[in-house]
DNA sequence: TATACATATGAATAATTGTTCATATGTTCA
DNA sequence: TGAACATATGAACAATTATTCATATGTATA
């Protein structure tokens, strides 16, 4: 039977399985990591920056063809690069005015399959 | 050298390389799949259902529990779990008045791997 | 050096979204 | 059946975010 005096201390709701919840809160990763996690997959949760990706991943793209491909603007496009390259997903190289984007990992693609594993299932 | 005449059509930015955004096009995945593709890692880019995902890889746990366990609302989680439920992350079984919840797929384990190599890189 | 061009960025706006509060639904048991 | 409990849900609010517009930065070349 669970303890309901102990869960006072943990929060207003009443815990069933007291110890369940100690169980998990034992294995559960440090906040933080729990945080940049969402932060990463946060960036993948956008459809201009998932299409952005998948060009990347099949070709190296300057900033201007990419929104020709995806009939965006040049300045939204750019904003975007900015949020993936914060999060590192892609890298740039400079060939006169023209800025070359690329995938910076090999994780994203894999991340991308598993993805697509999901919803074709 | 690009023919600056074919990208009118194409949108208002000039297309440096229009080869290169034609081969891209060809290649890219149907705008619904991208979107869905989109749609599921937004469901990942929050830290409460990473959270919840985290806590539910470790351990099939009713609503209350989760609450307890993440010091939040009971319906601050309901309203999660409805969204993890839609993008069909977990699965949950009635017993009595409490409603388990567990992971409904096993890309998801692969997914978060993933996600965390590229963080830990 | 002045002009043209590719890209980046700041501010503003519109849309989306997570949480809270109040309440409804569904189940058990006395 | 009615009270108690676990969960679900609708509406409202606050916070976040994607895009647009205007403009700045950086590079090449005439």
């Amino acid at each position: 039977m669970p303890n309901k005096d102990s869960i006072i201390e943990l929060c207003d709701t009443p815990v069933i399985h007291v110890e369940i919840v100690n169980k998990v809160r034992k294995d559960m990763p440090e906040e933080e990591t729990l945080y940049d996690l969402a932060e990463l997959f946060k960036v993948f949760g956008d459809t201009t920056r998932i299409k952005i990706l998948y060009a990347l991943s099949a070709s190296e793209m300057c900033v201007c063809d990419m929104a020709a491909l995806l009939s965006m603007t040049q300045s939204a496009v750019s904003h975007q690069l900015r949020v993936l390259k914060q999060a590192r997903l892609v890298k740039f190289r400079r060939d006169g005015k023209v800025v070359y984007y690329s995938l910076d990992d090999e994780h994203i693609q894999q991340i991308f399959n598993q993805g697509l594993d999901h919803i074709n299932e």
